[in-house]
DNA sequence: CTTACCATGTAAGGCGTTACATGATTCA
DNA sequence: TGAATCATGTAACGCCTTACATGGTAAG
């Protein structure tokens, strides 16, 4: 079955509807999945490399270009492997959240901290719900152009529904502490 | 200053308002702090011998047990690394769900796939949310016995407000598939 | 002309899980 | 008496991040 490691299927979900080179994979990852997802160069090159070697993508050097830009491709293989691996069932859903934890213990902490933390956190989610609700309007209008944007809302939406509900939730807490 | 690691300040944590053996405290992480963090023994073990070490929390066994269990305490001087620890800004709250995952590619995977891994999704929220609005029936009723309940209510309410949305998102999610 | 960004890659090291190893106790 | 749970611990291994190393290009 192979190792199942997730860096695999991200790449090849992103190669799935666009050539792309490992800095704009990164890109991709770090503006759009990072509400769910992330990864850094260190995996992200080595996993090319990998997925070449076993046929599921394609590298091939820009022509045009004397700046040494690699772009890879997707594999009919690789597309096969990608489907497997979403068909098969969840393995792990995991929030890991510092925020929750200190405010789990905040008790040793004291107040203020406690509220400093919720402050920060709700900094955080107001900033990347607004940029959630742009994401989600621009698919909003591109909508019936290509299926693929369908699923791309679905994720969009979840993150502005839950960004909504966590400053809704910072309000609450506030008002307790 | 030392490393950070997570699993010091999560056993000291738990530590700081009750002695617990290693087994203990692996419970208490897969019960009450699950929604937002885990470990596994391989890490608690080893963790808990480092925090005897540095003089963070005192080993002691049971006397009236012939069974082989250690408890733990927390020392002043751990008391104190906690609360630096509780003080410090949060350096990263990180969600990693693969279903949003296979959802965001779910194109690839095909509209029927996307629908199981949603239904899968959702009855994981409900029992979870089940589990954790008990816990808050709990909690609401001791409140004012201590003021630690103040703050395991604020980070289990997150739970609830967070899985009743994503149940809201489910049946959206499912309507526009 | 220098700063920021584009672009690729490697090496070291950390962190933590899984699997293994071992044994006591409780309950049906 | 056998299964489930209590209880502690180690070893191997995997995965990924951080930091390093290198250089091209675009814009001000």
């Amino acid at each position: 079955m192979a190792t199942d490691k997730k860096i695999d299927v991200v790449i090849l979900g992103l190669l799935s509807h666009e050539d792309l080179t490992g800095y704009e994979i990164k890109k991709r990852i770090d503006t759009t999945l990072k509400y769910f997802w992330s990864a850094s160069f260190g995996s992200i090159y080595p996993a090319l490399g990998n997925l070449v070697e076993r046929n599921l993508a394609v590298s091939r050097e820009e022509a045009d270009s004397n700046r040494g830009k690699i772009f890879y491709s997707i594999t009919d293989e690789g597309r096969e492997y990608l489907k497997d691996w979403l068909e098969r069932p969840v393995v792990k859903d995991e929030l890991r959240y510092e925020t929750l934890l200190k405010l789990f213990f905040g008790h040793e902490g004291g107040r203020d901290t406690a509220l400093e933390h919720i402050e920060r956190f709700e900094e955080k989610a107001r900033t990347e719900l607004k940029e959630l609700k742009q994401a989600l309007a621009v698919l909003e209008s591109v909508m019936d152009m290509d299926e693929t944007h369908k699923y791309y809302y679905l994720t969009a939406k979840f993150g502005v529904k839950s960004y909504e509900t966590y400053l809704e939730w910072c309000e609450e807490a506030r008002k307790m502490l």
